[in-house]
RNA sequence: GGGUCGCUAGCUCAACCUGGCAGAGCAACGGACUCUUAAUCCGCAGGUUCAGGGUUCGAAUCCCUGGCGACCCA
C-alpha cells in the first residue's frame, strides 16, 4: 500500500462525496479502484455459494482436539470482523448470520499472493472462504483457507471491536451498524421474530383466521387515541392511519368469521417515550360465543405457550425483577385492587363528586369532565398499576372509559373488561364485546359529547360499524396484546426502541 | 410541554468542576512476527470539541440560544 494517486482517482473522488473527503474512507475508495484495475470486481454477482455456517460448524465439531484436521472442505461466507496478522500467517474472524468462525490463512493454503491479498482485506468486507475444517494448535475451530473471494467491499470502517457501538442515538439511527457489532441487538431482533411466530402459531392452532384490514381509514376508531392524518390525492380526501384493528375485526365476526385475528401495525399520534413509539404492533383477536373469562383463559394459555416456546423457562428476569409466568395468574377486580393498595374503597355507583374527593385524598385531581369511572381509572393507573409485577388480570373496568365493551352483567357502571398487567404495565386489554347496536350507539354518543367538550381522544361515531352490529354480532370476546411490550418483557428491555428495529426519530441535525 | 444529564478523532472514552499547546485505547497507515483469541512489539498519522452567539488577553471548559438523544415528570 502507498499513497500514490492512481488513474481514475479524480472521477472516483467526484463520484463519492464525503467518502473521498475522509482519510479512512478515502483509502478504501482507492483500494476499491486498485482492485478494479487488477481485474477484481469488488461487487461480484453470485460469486460464491456457501455450504456451511459458523454455528453449524461449531455444533458439528464441539470437541475437536487442538491441531486436528477433519479432511472436510467447506465454504463459509460472511463479514470479516476481526483479523490477527502474524505476517506469514493471518487469522481472520468471519461473522455470518449464525455466529463467528475463525479463518486460518497461510501460504500453504493460499500461496504468497493469496495470503497478501487476504491481508489487504479491510475489516467489514464480505468474503467467502473455502478450506478444510481444522483446529489450530490453540484449539480454535477454523477454516484453513485454500481460496477466498471478495463478495462485497466495505467503504466505511466498523466501530470499535470491543465496545461496539454504544451511543444509543447512533445505534437506532444506524441499526445496520448496531446489528453488525452488537450481539444483544441481534438477539433481540431474533427473539421478536420468534415471539411473533409463536403468537401466530398459537392462534392458528386454535382455529383463528388471520386477516388484514385497512390501515388507511376514513375514520379512525377502536381506541381512545389521536390518529395520524394523511391525504388521498385522487379522492382529494383526508384519511387516517388506524389506531386499532378492533372495529374491522368485529365486522368480520358479524360476517360469520367466528375466530379471527390480525397482527399488525397501528399508529397513534402521541409523544415519544421509553414506552411509546408512534407506530407499534398490536395483535387483536375475537372469538364468538365467548365472554371475558373465556378470553382470560385464552390469553393465559397463549402467552404461556409463547413464553415456553421463546424463552424456555417460565421465570423471566425483567429489569431486576423476576416475572413468573406460571399459570394460573392472579385475578382481581379493579376496585378491589385499588382498595388493597390505597385502603380507599371506591364504589362503581359512587357519586362523581364523592369519587373526586376520595381521589384528591390520594393526590389525584379530577378534571372537570371526568366522571366516576374516569376518576377511578386514574387512581388505578396512578397508584396500583406499577405495583403489579407478576402477571395479573385486573377486571371490571368502568364503563365510562370502555365505550366498546359490554356492560357488566350485574353492575351497570362497569364493563366486562380486563387488562393484563405485567411488570407494572398493561400488556393486554380485553372484554366481552358490546354487541347491542342500540347500546353501542348510545356509547358512541356519550363519546361524541366528550369529544365536543374537547377530549380529542374520545371515540367518534362509526355509522357503518353500528350498521354491522345491527345485522347481529354473536356474543363475542375480544383481546388486544401489545406485541412490542411482550417482546420487551421477554428480552429484558426497558425501552420500546430497543425492540423496534427502526424506531421513530426526529430528523438528524 | 417542564426538569436533569449527555454530545470531544471512524468507534469507546479522558481533559470540563478549578479557562492556558485537545489526549489515550481500538480501528487506519508504515514496519516486525507461521498458532492468534480485545494477539504482541516498533513507528506514524488522524479534530468544525453538536451549531451559533457572548464573556475573556485566551473557551472543549464559563454564560445564553438552538439542535439531537437519554432519563424523570406532565
Amino acid at each position: 500500500m502507498n499513497d500514490d494517486t492512481h488513474p481514475g482517482d479524480e472521477r472516483l473522488l467526484e463520484d463519492s462525496g464525503e467518502l473521498a473527503a475522509h482519510p479512512l474512507t478515502r483509502r478504501r475508495l482507492e483500494k476499491l479502484e486498485r482492485l478494479r484495475e487488477a481485474g477484481i470486481d469488488p461487487y461480484p454477482v453470485a460469486a460464491f455459494a456457501p455450504d456451511a455456517t459458523a454455528a453449524a460448524l461449531h455444533d458439528e465439531y464441539p470437541d475437536l482436539p487442538p491441531d486436528t484436521g477433519t479432511g472436510r472442505t467447506v465454504r463459509v461466507a460472511g463479514r470479516l470482523v476481526g483479523r490477527r496478522d502474524l505476517g506469514r500467517l493471518v487469522f481472520g474472524v468471519l461473522q455470518d448470520a449464525t455466529g463467528r468462525i475463525q479463518v486460518f490463512a497461510h501460504e500453504a493454503g493460499l500461496g504468497p499472493e493469496g495470503l497478501t491479498a487476504f491481508g489487504e482485506l479491510d475489516l467489514g468486507d464480505w468474503i467467502g472462504v473455502e478450506g478444510e475444517v481444522v483446529t489450530t494448535r490453540r484449539g480454535e475451530l477454523s477454516v484453513a483457507a485454500t481460496r477466498f473471494v471478495l463478495l462485497a467491499k466495505a467503504l466505511r470502517p466498523l466501530p470499535e471491536k470491543w465496545h461496539g457501538l454504544q451511543d444509543v442515538e447512533e445505534r437506532h439511527r444506524r441499526r445496520y451498524v448496531d446489528l453488525i457489532v452488537n450481539e444483544r441487538s441481534r438477539r433481540t431482533a431474533v427473539t421478536r421474530s420468534l415471539v411473533v411466530r409463536a403468537l401466530r402459531r398459537a392462534f392458528d392452532r386454535r382455529g383463528f383466521l388471520e386477516v388484514e384490514t385497512p390501515i388507511l381509514q376514513l375514520q379512525a376508531g377502536g381506541a381512545l387515541a389521536r390518529p395520524f392524518v394523511t391525504h388521498h390525492n385522487a379522492l382529494d380526501l383526508d384519511m387516517y392511519l388506524r389506531i386499532a384493528e378492533e372495529l374491522h375485526l368485529k365486522r368480520l365476526v358479524v360476517g360469520g368469521i367466528e375466530r379471527v385475528y390480525e397482527l399488525g401495525r397501528v399508529f397513534r399520534n402521541e409523544g415519544l417515550s421509553p414506552r411509546h413509539n408512534p407506530e407499534f404492533t398490536m395483535l387483536e383477536a375475537y372469538l364468538a360465543y365467548a365472554d371475558y373469562f373465556d378470553v382470560m383463559a385464552l390469553v393465559e394459555n397463549v402467552l404461556v405457550e409463547v413464553v415456553d416456546e421463546v424463552v424456555g423457562t417460565r421465570v423471566v428476569a425483567y429489569q431486576g425483577a423476576e416475572v413468573d409466568w406460571s399459570p394460573p395468574w392472579r385475578r382481581v377486580r379493579m376496585l378491589e385492587a385499588i382498595e388493597e393498595v390505597t385502603g380507599v374503597a371506591f364504589e362503581a355507583d359512587m357519586d362523581r363528586d364523592e369519587a373526586a374527593r376520595l381521589a384528591a385524598g390520594l393526590g389525584v385531581e379530577a378534571e372537570g369532565g371526568w366522571g366516576t369511572g374516569k376518576i377511578v381509572n386514574e387512581v388505578f393507573e396512578e397508584h396500583v398499576e406499577a405495583t403489579l409485577v407478576q402477571p395479573t388480570f385486573v377486571y371490571d373496568y368502568p364503563r365510562e372509559i370502555s365505550p366498546l365493551a359490554r356492560a357488566h352483567r350485574e353492575v351497570p357502571e362497569l364493563t366486562e373488561r380486563f387488562e393484563l398487567i405485567v411488570a407494572g404495565r398493561e400488556l393486554a386489554n380485553a372484554f366481552t364485546e358490546l354487541n347491542d347496536p342500540l347500546e353501542q350507539r348510545r356509547r358512541f354518543e356519550e363519546q361524541a359529547r366528550a369529544r365536543a367538550a374537547g377530549d380529542e381522544e374520545a371515540h367518534a361515531v362509526d355509522e357503518d360499524f353500528l350498521r354491522a352490529l345491527e345485522y347481529g354480532m354473536p356474543p363475542t370476546g375480544g383481546l388486544g396484546i401489545g406485541v412490542d411490550r411482550l417482546v420487551m418483557l421477554l428480552t429484558d428491555q426497558a425501552n420500546i426502541r430497543e425492540v423496534i428495529l427502526f424506531p421513530a426519530m426526529r430528523p438528524e441535525a
